[in-house]
DNA sequence: TGCTTATTGATAATTATTATCAATTATATT
DNA sequence: AATATAATTGATAATAATTATCAATAAGCA
């Protein structure tokens, strides 16, 4: 069960820190570029181990497919409604979110996640446009 | 364009209304129960348009499909990692949210999601159990 | 160098949802 | 009430994103 560093593993991991934010889909044109013949399974499966380890971190937007960060460390994302890019939110993660919250009724949180939504500069620009 | 009062939409709205959370699929099977011959097609189409119109809640869950709901109101939600079940959170809404964050370098946010993630009290149980 | 087994690539399967389109039906108009 | 019209429906195909399957390959230890 001792996990292996193909190079398929490094070629995952490295888009993944090059890009910003991007989907699975995004993460396999650019690993096809270095070589051609990787298998878009292998990129979601990487993607996915990698992401359990903690090497790369995870985002999941309330609209369209899974984002993939270079950032593991806990913070929170800007979501543009129109083409779907994401962006790191300039904010401090709360300090104890848990705390903010009344009775759960036994709920046991154990993580949070907050996302803003709205328009990137430029969407934003082509919607004042016409 | 006027929107028609049909015995589907009916349906639709009543069911996210007995429901708690329900996905579409939930809301798809409860409707059958009453029109066994209603088209999975139209409770999509019903459940968007009711949301659109602002008479029904969606909730984009981190994992998993949609989910809709009978508040309209701003809340949050808490999600049980393990059955996906969808709990409101006992939290008021931030009062204002963007002045959380510090310069967005031009994004326009207009709204935010929170979403607390964790184990509901039955899941919690089980996990204890052996 | 050879062995074991994690990993891969190709592809099928799955899940959730939207698009298509002819038939139906709610509602305003006559 | 009869008619016109266009919103809506149901069936189904299509799509998008992701996971499962499985034989072949290759990483890394003995």
């Amino acid at each position: 069960m001792n996990r292996r560093n193909t190079k398929q593993r490094q070629l995952v991991a490295e888009a993944v820190r090059a890009l910003d934010h991007p989907s699975a889909e995004e993460v396999y044109a650019a690993v096809s570029r270095a070589d051609s013949c990787i298998g878009k399974a292998t990129v979601y499966r990487n993607l996915n181990l990698l992401a359990e380890q903690g090497e790369i971190g995870r985002v999941c937007p309330g609209e369209g497919a899974e984002r993939y960060d270079c950032r593991t460390d806990k913070h929170y994302h800007m979501r543009c409604r129109a083409c779907g890019k994401i962006f790191d939110a300039p904010m401090a993660p709360l300090f104890s979110p848990v705390q903010l919250l009344g009775d759960t009724g036994g709920f046991m949180v154990e993580d949070h996640n907050i996302e803003f939504v709205g328009l990137c500069p430029g969407c934003y620009k082509k919607t004042t446009e016409d």
